[in-house]
DNA sequence: TGGAGCATGTAATGAGTTACATGATTGG
DNA sequence: CCAATCATGTAACTCATTACATGCTCCA
C-alpha cells in the first residue's frame, strides 16, 4: 500500500461512493495534485493491483470499459494503517536549481530569463491559491484541506523571496 | 540527457579530472543532494549509457573495476545544451501533506505526533543550511552554489513557519 | 448520419529504489 | 595472516512518464 494508492482509497472514501479511473484522475489532480502529482497510468495501475489484491471492488463495467470502484473493508483497513504510520521525508525535485548551481556555465542573460520565467510562474500559481484559499474559508471546508493549501501558500512565497533575494551577481550572470 | 546524467557531467566538468562512480555519488550527495537526490544505481547506470553514447569516455579500470571517467567534447557541449534549456517545472511529492489532507481519519494525537517529529526534522535542516551558508560565504564560495544553498534556508523556514501557523483545529486533531 | 475532436484506457519506455553480491581494508 | 566490517558495483523490482490505440460525443 504504497502513497498513492492509499491517497485513491482516501479519496473514494471521501466521496463516499464508487468512482471510474477517469473520475479519480480528475479528483485527484484538482485535491492532491498540487503537493502529489500523479498520471492517468498511475491511477488505472494501482487500481487493477488493489482490486487483484481484495482492497476495492471494481463494479460491472460502463461504456469503454470504465469499472467504477468501492472500497472494501480490508482496504478501509489498509488506508487507515498506511495512514497512521509515520510518513516518509518529502522529496523535491527542483531543475532550475540544478542550473543555477551550474549557473558559472550559462552564456550572459538566460539565466535571468530562465528566472523571470520562473517567477511569473510562481507568482500565478500564489494568486491561484490565494484565491482558491478564499473561497474554501468561505464555504467553509474542511481545515485539513485548508492546511493543505496553506502549505502551497508559504511554499510559493518562499519561492518567491529567494528569486527576490538573489544577487545581482546571480540573477544577472 | 536527462537532468541527472546533465548533473554527473556538470560535477565532472567542475572537478576538473576524472572521477569514478562512487567519487561521483558522493560529489553529488554534497552538492546537488539537498534538492537533487540521486541513487548509486542510477548514476553507474547513467555513466554506463553515457560513456556507450560517447558523452564520457571511461579510463582503465582500477581496483573493483572502478573506471575514471572524463568528459569528451560531444558531453561538454550536450552538458551545455541542456543547461540552457528552459527547465521543467519542480516536482514535490510531500507525503505529510497528503496525511495531512486525510487528518479527519486520523485517531486524536496521532497528527500532532507526527507535526512535531517533522518539525523538529526541519528545524534541524534549517540550522545545517545556515551553518553551512556562513561557512561558505567566509570562505568565498562560487555565488550559484550559494544561491542553492539560499533555496533551502527559505524553503526550510516556510515549512516552519506553516507548522506555526496551523490552526489548533489541525495540530492537535 | 458521419466524421472531427476529445476523453478514456493501455502499452512501452524510462527513471528511481531496494536488496544483493563481491572485493578492499583494517584491526587484532 | 585472518576475520569482521565497510565500500563499491550490479541486478531485480517498483514507480512514473510518454506515447499510443480505441471508442464516445457532439455538431454540421
Amino acid at each position: 500500500v504504497n502513497a498513492t494508492a492509499a491517497s485513491l482509497i482516501g479519496l473514494l472514501e471521501s466521496c463516499g461512493g464508487s468512482l471510474t479511473g477517469a473520475d479519480l484522475v480528475r479528483t485527484a489532480e484538482t485535491v492532491i495534485g498540487d503537493f502529489w502529482s500523479l498520471t492517468r497510468s498511475q491511477v488505472y495501475r494501482e487500481l487493477a493491483s488493489l482490486a487483484a489484491d481484495g482492497l476495492l471492488a471494481a463494479g460491472p463495467p460502463g461504456p469503454r470499459e470504465a469499472r467504477p470502484y468501492t472500497v472494501t473493508a480490508v482496504g478501509r483497513d489498509a488506508f487507515l494503517a498506511w495512514l497512521a504510520a509515520d510518513p516518509p521525508a518529502e522529496t523535491i525535485r527542483f531543475p532550475l536549481l540544478l542550473v543555477v548551481g551550474f549557473g558559472r556555465h550559462l552564456p550572459p542573460g538566460r539565466l535571468a530569463d530562465m528566472l523571470s520565467a520562473a517567477e511569473a510562474v510562481h507568482r500565478k500559481r500564489l494568486g491561484g491559491y490565494r484565491e482558491l484559499d478564499a473561497r474554501l474559508a468561505r464555504e467553509g471546508a474542511d481545515a485539513f484541506q485548508r492546511a493543505t493549501l496553506s502549505f502551497g501558500v508559504h511554499y510559493e512565497e518562499a519561492v518567491l523571496r529567494w528569486f527576490a533575494e538573489l544577487p545581482a551577481e546571480v540573477r544577472d550572470a
